[in-house]
RNA sequence: GCCGGAGUGUGGUAGAGGUAUCCCUUGGGACUGUGGAUCCCAAGACCUGGGUUCGAAUCCCAGCUCCGGCCCCA
């Protein structure tokens, strides 16, 4: 009987998971140089951390389940919550503000499409300690920096949801009403946003204006209606940093993100082509208070998620298969296979090197050689023993020279 | 959870009621010191389960999976 792949999980091939090493280690390699420090947590948790931070609702589309002893435990939805926990369990003496990023798979049980899995990867990187416009300015700095160095062509949408609760409280909605509201202009469900305000007794045409303006204008809309606002201070001073940070990005206080634990900034980064169909969105991050739900103290965090998968299939790769040497014994005897393991050894320290495990002949390696498109074969043979050399065939070429090994190594050094 | 479309060797395909075509892939052999060659041998598929029929890859139903979309999200 044959088994069958789970739904909404892939398997990846070489050449997949060449690119995707590849992709992940540029990821690391940028936050290395941003100072960042990677962790890793557990791929379960129990199941309570993330219905405290996303509410029951998730317990529908997260793989969770009971383990012997009966604890409620859950494959991991998201990292975020995990991060902030390993903080308040681990990380509370640390000095603030605290740089870390990480990269892991995550497990949602919804119906696959395209650019969405049900297991994917996650690569995020958070600030813990600080909700000041500089770590706010470094965080998105720092994601737009990894789009730029990965060549994608990319849009950076900016809102605040602090400065929308101000304008939203300053209009008269209660503290109670505030999640419901939010949602909804996370939504972008405008007829029912307007429809609330209505039952309220608040005009929602302002607000309305605020959430459809884009750029500078919403900044002076935002400007006329609240007197002094501590959130409109805070962004302008981030757009400021922004700027020097040489960051492009829309404006747009329509990104709301319905949760009530973020504070400061949003935002979130659509790739701009189509090639991820509907699923454009590849990043997603703001500026949240979680470590109190958790219990820790009340820190504030600044951070970001990419969505890997997306990531990787946006980044077009500019190199192809690895240069590989194959070894080829001439004969199958017992001298000519220990020179042949012998110099297959001092090559291995250098190239990607192949040797026949097939016991096969001479011409059907060379056949495989090219079957694997190798680029260079090293011909072991008696006549090249007597004379202390080996045959080095360039198989791209054709061509072929009688040299002593190191010589042979020297010239794969420059060629490869 | 919902709405479309699709499932034939690893992959690409032909087949519209009579047990599967071609490309191909893999292994072996011929050859025995030079490779995308040739020849020979072998192996490799109708998504699953029901139904209709003398007979189903083909028609019908259900399920599963994939692709795309809605909701939500990365």
């Amino acid at each position: 009987m044959r088994i069958e792949r789970v739904k909404g999980t892939r398997d990846f091939l070489p050449d997949e998971m060449r690119k995707r090493r590849r992709v992940e280690s540029k990821l690391r390699e940028i936050a290395e140089r941003w100072g960042y420090e990677e962790i890793s947590t557990p791929t379960f948790e129990l199941a309570e951390l993330f219905t405290i931070k996303s509410g029951e609702a998730i317990l529908e589309e997260m793989y969770e389940f009971r383990d012997r002893s009966g604890r409620h435990l859950a494959l991991r939805p998201e990292l975020t919550a995990p991060v902030i926990r390993l903080y308040v369990n681990e990380l509370k003496m640390s000095p603030k503000p605290t740089k870390v990023y990480y990269f892991g798979n995550c497990f949602r049980y919804e119906e696959p499409q395209r650019a969405r899995y049900r297991e994917f990867w996650q690569f995020g990187a958070e600030i813990i300690g600080s909700d000041r416009p500089e770590a706010e300015a470094e965080i998105i700095a720092l994601a737009y920096s990894i789009i730029k160095e990965l060549n994608i062509e990319a849009e950076l949408h900016l809102g605040h949801v602090g400065l929308i609760r101000e304008i939203l409280r300053g209009a008269g909605v209660s503290d109670a009403m505030m999640s419901r509201v939010m949602r909804l202009i996370d939504k972008g469900a405008r007829d029912e946003l307007m429809e609330l305000m209505q039952s309220m007794g608040i005009d929602g045409d302002a607000l309305m204006h605020i959430i459809d303006l884009r750029g500078e204008a919403a900044i002076e809309e935002a400007r006329h209606i609240t007197a002094h606002s501590e959130s409109l201070e805070h962004l302008e001073q981030l757009q400021q940093l922004l700027e020097y940070y040489g960051v492009g990005y829309d404006l747009n206080l329509g990104i709301a993100r319905g949760l009530d634990y973020y504070t400061g900034m949003v935002f979130e980064i659509y790739e701009s082509g189509d090639k991820l169909g509907a699923q454009r969105q590849i990043c997603g991050g703001g500026t949240y208070r979680l470590a109190a739900l958790f219990g820790g103290d009340d820190t504030p965090s600044t951070g970001f998620a990419f969505g890997f998968d997306r990531l990787t299939e946006v980044y077009c790769m500019d190199e192809n298969e690895p240069k590989r040497v194959i070894v080829v014994p001439v004969k199958n005897e017992p001298e000519v296979l220990q020179a042949a393991i012998r110099i297959t050894s001092r090559l291995r320290a250098h190239f990607n090197t192949y040797l026949d495990v097939m016991h096969r002949s001479m011409s059907d390696q060379l056949a495989y050689a090219n079957a694997i498109h190798a680029s260079y074969a090293v011909i072991v043979g008696k006549r090249e023993l007597g004379e202390g050399k080996v045959t080095l065939r360039d198989l791209e070429t054709g061509e072929q020279h009688k040299i002593t090994l190191a010589e042979c190594i020297a010239h794969l050094k420059r060629e490869i």
